[in-house]
DNA sequence: CGTCCGTTTGAGGATCATCAATGTCCGTGG
DNA sequence: CCACGGACATTGATGATCCTCAAACGGACG
């Protein structure tokens, strides 16, 4: 049941590392780390590890602010609870992803182990201090928190489609950049389950099933155990993928 | 044709503005102006006044990075063309929002004015330079972000709704917490055109209009001139608001 | 008064959610 | 070694909702 958590994208010799773009122009727009070795080092003397076991919640909704985390080994799901009970997964977390900004002191979404997980884990007030004295690492955070405002506004698109293959297919496309680059000859690992995966795409499970049934009867896409799939067709993937 | 603008709600003696909510915990959780009156004079040492009348595109989606904004009066969208040529709308941006904050020196929303509108501009480096230089500036700037990406988040959770008509209440919902204090006596303004509305919400023209035909019919919202709206049945209207 | 643009309304077709049942994987225990 | 059980995943049938195409309506303005 405890699936092999996600292959570490991020050297962890010296400390928290953030994964995600600069605002201004650099010399390639992929993902990377945006933080110097001093300030991971920095970042680390105030930062606690933590190792986390699948399906552990790390905070919940509403909750007292008290931590920030960064995540740094595995995947986990930040969601919310609806009043009808049901669940909108906001995104999923992996290394590299910052999360616990909070609003007004208290916690947005509910966070949630999917794999294993290792986080670095600071204080609020620390690192809040931290950043007000160190312009430049708070900069970089800036730069973080603006990405992930740009995933968000990803997200949107994706759910904005009427077909879930098409949702599925967009999501395995972002799944697929986002990955770390030495993934297993172009299998993309899914290590969210299918519950997961619908309640990102705000489908219903079945929506999702069939989804994968249609991608595979139309060649598109091979999928295997369930939590790993594989662009078979990537003339009709891509085009899929665009056909918005 | 030109509307008039959204009423100012925000006093501009001294500078940009800047709405949002703190990360930490303050006494309310209403969103305010976060920057102090010589945070104010500083941002606005550097920013140019720029006055726009309504439709005109402030900058372009993969347009190189140049200015960041802040919205003092009026309402602006940002939007994303498709491949397919459809338009989606990411937000509405009103008095005291950012927007410019780009990845890797392009901006990655189109912007443009629904009314007339009043922006603060300031050069990209200028601003870098100054939050490197004032941290305690920056923290707000992060804090606005981090608001920005919640009501990004919401804006998933509206469209990931199945039903128009409570697509459209949510947005009202927004449209009546975020509205300045003093508006007329329970009218919700709605500057944006039913194309807004439809691209914003993620549905076709069409259902905008059968949502508003029906919420009116069902005598939950009453609607005037197409650019202004006003609850009638409160519990009808929170009960479909949140009946997700 | 007529045009133009934006909005509203109508009919038919496509897609997904829901309810229900069946199938698959995997660990457990006999 | 094999049978069992539970969680997860797939498949099928029906109904609800929205999108598309199409046409009628309305106000603003020359």
């Amino acid at each position: 049941m405890t699936r092999q958590a996600h292959a570490g994208t991020v050297l962890e010799d010296s400390g928290p590392s953030i994964r995600g773009i600069e605002i201004e122009k650099r010399t390639d727009g992929s993902a990377k780390g945006l933080l110097s070795e001093p300030q991971r080092q920095r970042l680390a003397a105030v930062a606690s590890v933590v190792s986390l076991p699948a399906r552990t919640i790390v905070y919940r909704a509403e909750a007292e602010l008290s931590w920030i985390f960064i995540s740094s080994v595995g995947v986990l799901k930040a969601y919310r609870e609806m009043p009808s009970g049901k669940r909108r997964v906001a995104s999923f977390l992996f290394p590299g992803d910052v999360f616990g900004l909070a609003e007004n002191g208290h916690y947005i979404n509910t966070v949630q182990t999917i794999t294993n997980a290792t986080l670095y884990r600071i204080p609020n007030e620390a690192l809040a201090a931290m950043l007000r004295r160190d312009a430049d690492l708070q900069f970089q955070f800036l730069a973080k928190v603006t990405h992930e405002l740009r995933q968000g506004q990803r997200h949107a698109i994706v759910i904005a489609r009427r077909d879930a293959a098409g949702r599925l297919a967009m999501f395995l496309s972002m799944l697929e950049k986002h990955a770390p680059a030495g993934s297993h000859a172009g299998w993309i690992q899914l290590p969210m389950s299918r519950t997961d995966l619908a309640e990102y795409l705000c489908l219903s499970l079945e929506s999702v099933s069939r989804a994968t049934s249609a991608l595979t009867r139309r060649g598109i896409v091979a999928f295997q155990g369930g939590h790993a799939a594989k662009v078979i067709d990537r003339v009709s993937f891509e085009k899929l993928v665009n056909a918005l």
